[in-house]
DNA sequence: TGCAATGAGACACAAACCGTCTTAGTGTCT
DNA sequence: AGACACTAAGACGGTTTGTGTCTCATTGCA
């Protein structure tokens, strides 16, 4: 390959999610990456010195941060604080469960999907995450009212996309804005309401 | 468990199928079954003397005979000898077509699904085949005659399943029926015409 | 020609798995 | 109660598989 060191990282990685797809985290090897890479064992650690663990977290990084790509440009155009969040939280909770990969993988290993959307991955989740979204919310809110509001819609979507509830469905678009009107702009609206 | 070899056999042929599903044939190993299961090794090694290879085999065994049982159960009700081989036909590609595990099998470990479907397995796929099917084929052929059929709509439906054609789609009545009469009981029809 | 990147594979170490065996616990029958 | 059959749990040695590092030949390009 004579292609920059990004596209044969991406190649890597793709064929990592490719493997996990076929054997699951649990039952991946280097040298399944490898062979659907078709490239040598040298090439991979050349790429990601530290095996397993290194590129499965890079992976991670990586599909987080397609995921918030997404996500800000479909929230891009609103122009209200609260539009902004409704559409991210319905477009997050949306892209979730499409998700043909997290499927597969919550199907198979719920156990390590659930850590990594909870326990081990909320610090990357919820810092890609505000790197990403802060940008929507800083001409409403402060820098640290924004990052905390982030931290907080973050695990509102993924604990609702674990367990739904009955009474809020994330993913419709009326019942997230009542949630946000009830919850999550409570403090603005009395704020407001004080002179 | 107190309960007869049977249906011991029985729920460690289920667990196996179950973990299949998860991490495909390649990467099974006899503790996930003994996970899935609730039982002990010492438990399967008594149940499977052998190990993965005779319990594999005993699992396959197990599902083309239920895949015939089924089969068998659909074409019962047919009258003449090319209504019978038409709905055995459809009802068989029909049955691969939608059957998930197998599905699921192909997708992962294509060539041990082969395999298990043309070399290898084609043989058992034969007998149980016939010993199934040729009650509903004796009142209108010899016992040689029918046997052969049996062998020949076997290979036939398999074959068209693996790599289906824009002539014949075995799913399908009509195709079926048109393809029967063109190739199957072309014989037939002339003897029928001969004095 | 020279250089940087890659493929192929050897190597030693570690982990996982296998098949067997022992032990202790449980329910059943007499 | 006591003999019996069966099982879960897990220890064991041997084998296989996977890991991470290294070397060296090859390839493609400047």
């Amino acid at each position: 390959m004579t292609v920059t060191d990004q596209s044969l990282s991406d190649a890597i990685l793709d064929a990592t999610k490719q493997a996990i797809e076929r054997w699951g985290v649990e039952r991946l090897t280097i040298n399944d990456v490898c062979d659907t890479a078709n490239i040598s064992r040298a090439t991979l650690y050349r790429a990601f010195p530290g095996g397993k663990e290194v590129l499965l977290e890079a992976l991670r990084v990586r599909e987080t941060e397609t995921f918030f790509t997404t996500l800000r440009a479909h929230a891009e155009g609103e122009t209200t604080l609260e539009d902004t969040i409704v559409r991210c939280m319905v477009v997050a909770t949306t892209e979730l469960r499409s998700d043909q990969h997290l499927a597969l993988m919550l199907a198979a290993e719920p156990n390590e999907v659930l850590s990594q959307l909870t326990v081990q991955g909320m610090p990357r989740i919820v810092r890609v995450a505000t790197a990403y979204l802060m940008p929507l919310l800083q001409p409403h809110l402060s820098r640290d009212e924004a990052a905390e509001l982030v931290e907080v819609l973050a695990r509102m979507v993924i604990s609702y996309f674990l367990a739904p509830s009955r009474q809020y469905d994330f993913g419709n678009e009326s019942q997230a804005r009542a949630f946000v009107r009830a919850y999550v702009l409570k403090q603005s609206i009395n704020e407001g309401a004080m002179p």
